[in-house]
RNA sequence: GGCGGCGUGGCCGAGUGGUUUAGGCAAGGGCCUGCAAAGCCCUGUACAGCGGUUCGAUUCCGCUCGCCGCCUCCA
């Protein structure tokens, strides 16, 4: 039984999904107005990890994640670069899928974009503001977030709380009656796309598609819905409140992963300009060193990422790839039950996957010191744990070894069994200079 | 100002009131090897500081110092 911790709670709770056998999730994806950064890299990592192990432990998962291709950013990046809005989303929306493929996160089962459903969401707001919950302001349709008895939930802090805190720009205190009130609907200003509305052409505020995205494909009482930190105020606590003023039953548990630090210990984010590129980082190191150090570190926690950390998860992943190779027969072989329970114990227990990695490390010291049966079962377990539910494939077979090579193995060989020691080692620190490992075994020369 | 979190051995990063070590990387020693590589074994008296509770605290409480998040766009 999973349990996570409950950003509506404040604690860690039990997580069913609301149908026996079945788990719907959605997960706030990204707006596509530049290149993923770390931060990207990071919450896709985290719930593809929670999707694949909900799977791999037998539950019929749902999972939704939308795709932001309209908003101020899109329209802004247009205008530098003077392609049209859409031109902007489809090329940078392509940069994303081609990033979660190098990844390794697997697509999602629906992938919303908010243009699809603004008819969608020009219903439910014509709905809030029938209800008195929503209004016109000065440059669009407002929420009055004081019209939502319990706003503050996510946040964990009452509405005048909020408001206390709460930086109000000048043009904003003119066109909203309350500093918490948020835009559904942006009137259109010339040269801008929009969409009809009985309002007036414009186009829709971020915090409604998610709200009626994830209601349209998971259905009332959906059971997780996830994403940045970040996100939790005011984005997500606005979609709760639009679900809630509309009678609408949401998501029934809340979950969110921390933020990537830099080396100084603060958050990557677009107003500081410290976001790292995602796809530097996975032109510079193996993809999979990343999800190994994301994985290694528990989803609530700040995470550091640094050259020094991507080559030590670097190093551990090749050192999962030796073993891999060199037990690629056990995957036939049945994992290892009580080795299976342990993760499952640590994965239900708030998604504890630092745990779960090192019990595979643990396990791949287990396999190489048992025998026979045993040692096959650990490391099938080894395999099922790190590819099957965390996924995190390893390399069953070497490089393609080129006949060059080939030959100079068996001259060295033949060297070696002459006790030719000088000759093989000229052969052996050629081999090594042109980039291949170089191991002896009890059948002669590897090289990989 | 409000709310919340963190400070762990060279680095990343878990965890816990005491008897058994998180794990990874790096480092040192050893085994294996012709020498290596891979692998294995061993090693490092970590828990910000100061008090308190306790038979005993890194783990609970208080204070101090330092850092960070949210209340703006953000994953």
């Amino acid at each position: 039984m999973l349990r996570l911790f409950d950003t509506a709670l404040g604690y860690v709770t039990a997580v069913e999904g609301s149908q026996a056998g079945k788990f719907s999730m959605y997960v706030c994806g990204p707006t596509v107005s530049g290149e993923p950064h770390l931060g990207h890299g990071r919450f896709t990592v985290v719930w593809d990890v929670l999707r694949r192990y909900l799977g791999w432990a037998g539950m019929e998962v749902r999972f939704a994640s939308n795709v932001t291709d309209i908003e101020d950013k899109i329209i802004a990046k247009a205008r530098s670069s003077g392609e049209t809005p859409e031109q902007v989303s489809r090329r940078y929306e392509a940069v994303w899928w081609e990033t979660m493929d190098r990844l390794g996160v697997a697509r999602p089962d629906d992938t919303p974009h908010a243009t699809a459903w603004v008819s969608e969401m020009v219903d439910l707001i014509g709905r809030l503001v029938e209800s008195g919950h929503a209004y016109l302001g000065g440059d669009g349709v407002y929420f009055s977030a004081e019209s939502v008895g319990d706003y503050g939930l996510l946040a964990r802090q009452p509405l005048e709380s909020l408001r206390a805190g709460a930086r109000i720009e000048a043009n904003d205190a003119a066109a909203k009656r309350s500093a918490m009130d948020f835009v559904l609907w942006k009137f259109a200003k010339p040269g801008e796309p929009s969409w009809h509305s009985p309002w007036g052409e414009g186009r829709p505020g971020w915090h409604t598609e998610c709200v009626v995205m994830s209601l349209g494909l998971l259905g009332d009482g959906f059971d997780l819905h996830t994403g940045g930190l970040d996100l939790s105020f005011p984005h997500h606590e606005n979609e709760r409140a639009q679900a809630t003023a509309d009678g609408r039953v949401f998501a029934r548990h809340w979950a969110h992963n921390g933020m990537i630090v830099d080396e100084g210990g603060e958050k990557m984010s677009k107003s500081l300009g410290n976001t790292l590129s995602l796809l530097e980082l996975l032109d510079t190191y193996d993809p999979r060193a990343f999800r190994l150090q994301v994985l290694q570190a528990h989803y609530r926690s700040p995470m550091a990422v640094g050259a020094g950390t991507l080559e030590a998860s670097s190093a551990a992943v090749e050192r999962l790839d030796n073993f891999s190779r060199e037990f690629a027969g056990a995957r036939a072989a049945t994992a290892d039950e009580d080795a299976l329970a342990k993760f499952r114990a640590f994965m239900d227990d708030d998604l504890d996957t630092p745990k779960a990695i090192a019990l595979g490390f643990d396990l791949v010291k287990a396999a190489r010191s048992a025998t026979g049966v045993e040692s096959a079962g650990l490391a099938s377990a080894v395999f099922e744990i790190f590819e099957s539910a965390l996924g995190l494939e390893l390399r069953r077979e070497g490089k393609v070894v080129p006949p060059s090579v080939v030959e100079r193995a068996a001259q060295r060989d033949e060297a070696r069994s002459k006790r030719d020691w000088a000759r093989a080692d000229a052969l052996r620190n050629e081999l090594i200079a042109e980039g291949w490992t170089v191991e002896d075994g009890p059948g002669g020369t590897t090289v990989r």
